[in-house]
DNA sequence: ATCGCTGATACGGTTTTGGCATCTGCATCG
DNA sequence: CGATGCAGATGCCAAAACCGTATCAGCGAT
C-alpha cells in the first residue's frame, strides 16, 4: 500500500470519475486505473464499481476511503507541526465555531492573528455545537470555539474559558414584543429556536431555568443567518448574546428586550483536542482569542 | 512522503539503531539511511540525531513518529475491516478492560470467541478506567470493557450494557474484619483503594453512599493483582465484585464480608468508538460478551 | 447509427530504488 | 596508546517500478 495509490483512491471516490481524479492528482488516467487495481489486488477486494458514467465506491471502498482520509490528515498535520517547531509558522488551521462565536469573537481574534501569522491558512467553519464536537474528534477541525457545555467528559479535550456572556431575548425594532417586561409576557410570542430536535437550544433552557414552560416553537433553525432573517423581518423573538444584540451593526434592526429576569449566562471558550494543546499555532491562536475576549469585554463595559 | 519511508522512521525510532531497523524492515542499512535522509530533506527538518551508538529522534522526529504510527494504524485497520467485509474474519482486535472485567467477563467471552474466530489476533490490555478512555480515543484499543461511568459524553462512544454486579467488601480468610456486620464496623479497617489520586475508587463511593466518611486509605494500588496480594496476605479490606469474591478460585483465600448494607451496584458494559460500531469483528465480540454475561449471571443465581 | 463519454490495455523510456562493497568516526578494551 | 568492533555515510551498478502516449472497447444519448 502506497500513499500515492491511496491519494488516487481518495480522489476517485470524491470525484466519482477516474479522469477527473487523474486531473486532480496530476497524472494520466491510465496511471490512476493502475493504482486502483493495485490496491484492489493487494486487499483482494473490489473498491470501486466502474460504469460507463464514472465510478462508485463499494462498501470496502468506503471503508478504505474513510481511513485513508484520516491517515492522510495525520501526516499533513505532522508536516505542519514540524515546520512550526522549526520556527516557521506555516500550515493550515481549521477553526470550528458556533454561530455565536463567529459573530462575537472570531473577527476580532482573526484581525490580529492573521497579521502575526500571514502564512497560516485559516479556515473557519460555522457549525452547530453537536456537529462541532464530532468534527473535533475526527480531526477535521483543530479547535472549536463555542459555549462550554456542562457535560463535557474530562480528559478528552482541553478547555480554555474565554469570556462570559449572557443570552438575552431580542426582537425586531418596532415589534410589539419589545414592550414585554417579564419572560412570562414572551411565552405567547413566536420564538426562533436554534439547535436540533434532539438537543434543545438555549431559549428552551432559559424558560426552564425560570420555572416556565417553553413556548411552542415558532421556528427551528440551524444557522444564525436564518435566525437573524426571521427576527429582523418577521415578528419573532430569539435569544442572542448580549454583546451582539447591543453593539453590533444589528442594533439598527434589532433591539434587546428589557426583562426583569436576568438572561441565560453562558461561558464561551475554546475546546482543543488534548494532544494538540502543545502545537505552536494553536497556542498562539488561544492567545489571540483571549485578547479578543478582553477587547469585547472592555467595549461591553464602556457601553454599559 | 511515502509509506515505506515512514515505516523506516518508525523502525529507526523504535529500535534506536539504523541497522536493527533495517533488519526489521527487511532491507539494507544504506537503503534505510537514504530513506531517512529523504524524509529530512522533504520536511526540511532533522528527524534523527546520529551518534556512534545509534540514533535518537529529535523533537520533530518524535512528532512525525507519533503521527506516522497513528496513520499506519488507520491503514492496517482498514485492511482488516475490508477482509472482514469479504467474509474472512482476520485481523487484530485490541481489547482494553478494567481489572474487574478482566477477571469476570473476558475469560468466558474469549473462550467462545477464539473458537469462532481463530484467525483474529486478540490482545488484551488491563488498564485503569481513565487510561482506557484515553487509549480508546487514540485508537490504541478498539473496545473497552469496564464499569459504565455516569459522566460519559453522549455521542462520542457507543455504549453497550453487559451485566449488573455489586461491589462488596472482602477480606482474607480468618481476618478479624470478617465479623463486621455493618459498614461502620469497617471504618477503622485498613482499606485497599484502587484508582488514582484524582479519581476516587469505588470503595470511597460506597462509604459516601451510606453517609459515612471514607476511612483513611490503607493503600492505593493501580492493579488488581496488587490489591489481591494485599488482601490475601495482609489484614486489608477491599471492594470486589460479588461474583469474583464468591465463586472464583479466590474463594479459598478470600471471603466476602456479610454486611447489613447492600454493596455498591455497578453496571458493567462495553464502550466502543462510534465509528467502529459497524466493524464485523467488533459486533461479534459484543455478542460473545453478552453470552459471557448471561453465563456469569446464571452461575451467580444458581449459587445464590 | 454515430458521437461522446466512460474506463481498460499495450508498449517503451525514464526514474527510482535497493544491494554490495567500502569509507569514516567514535567508544571501548587490552 | 593503539587495536578492535560497531555505528552510520557514500559511490556505483543493476533491476524494478513507474509514468505517459497511443489505442481499444463498452455504454448512453443524440
Amino acid at each position: 500500500m502506497k500513499l500515492a495509490t491511496l491519494a488516487a483512491l481518495i480522489a476517485a471516490v470524491e470525484e466519482g470519475s477516474m479522469r477527473a481524479a487523474a486531473r486532480r492528482i496530476g497524472c494520466s488516467q491510465p496511471a490512476l486505473t493502475r493504482m486502483i487495481r493495485e490496491l484492489e489486488l493487494e486487499l483482494a477486494a473490489p473498491l470501486l464499481v466502474r460504469s460507463s458514467r464514472g465510478v462508485l465506491p463499494t462498501a470496502q471502498g468506503r471503508v478504505l476511503y474513510e481511513r485513508a482520509v484520516r491517515a492522510r490528515h495525520e501526516l499533513e498535520a505532522a508536516a505542519d507541526e514540524i515546520s512550526q517547531i522549526g520556527g516557521h509558522m506555516v500550515g493550515k488551521l481549521h477553526i470550528g465555531a458556533v454561530p455565536l462565536a463567529v459573530m462575537l469573537l472570531i473577527p476580532e481574534a482573526m484581525r490580529t492573528f492573521v497579521r502575526a501569522f500571514p502564512q497560516i491558512q485559516l479556515r473557519i467553519s460555522e457549525e452547530l455545537y453537536v456537529a462541532q464536537l464530532q468534527k473535533l474528534r475526527t480531526g477535521e477541525v483543530d479547535i472549536t470555539v463555542g459555549g462550554i457545555p456542562d457535560d463535557l467528559a474530562a480528559g478528552e479535550f482541553y478547555v480554555e474559558p474565554l469570556l462570559h456572556t449572557e443570552m438575552i431575548p431580542a426582537a425586531r425594532k418596532g415589534s410589539r414584543w419589545l414592550d414585554a417586561c417579564s419572560l412570562q409576557d414572551l411565552q405567547q410570542a413566536p420564538w426562533v429556536y436554534t439547535g436540533t430536535e434532539h438537543r434543545a437550544g438555549y431559549a428552551r433552557a432559559l424558560f426552564e431555568r425560570n420555572g416556565l414552560e417553553a413556548p411552542q416553537q415558532g421556528a427551528l433553525v440551524n444557522s444564525t443567518l436564518a435566525l437573524l432573517s426571521l427576527v429582523s423581518t418577521g415578528d419573532y423573538v430569539a435569544l442572542l448574546p448580549r454583546q451582539i444584540a447591543r453593539q453590533s451593526w444589528l442594533a439598527s434592526y434589532i433591539s434587546p428586550i428589557a426583562l426583569s429576569e436576568p438572561g441565560l449566562p453562558l461561558q464561551v471558550g475554546a475546546i482543543v483536542r488534548q494532544e494538540l494543546t502543545l502545537a505552536p499555532v494553536v497556542r498562539h491562536l488561544l492567545t489571540h482569542l483571549h485578547r479578543a475576549a478582553h477587547h469585547i469585554n472592555r467595549g461591553d463595559m464602556l457601553l454599559a
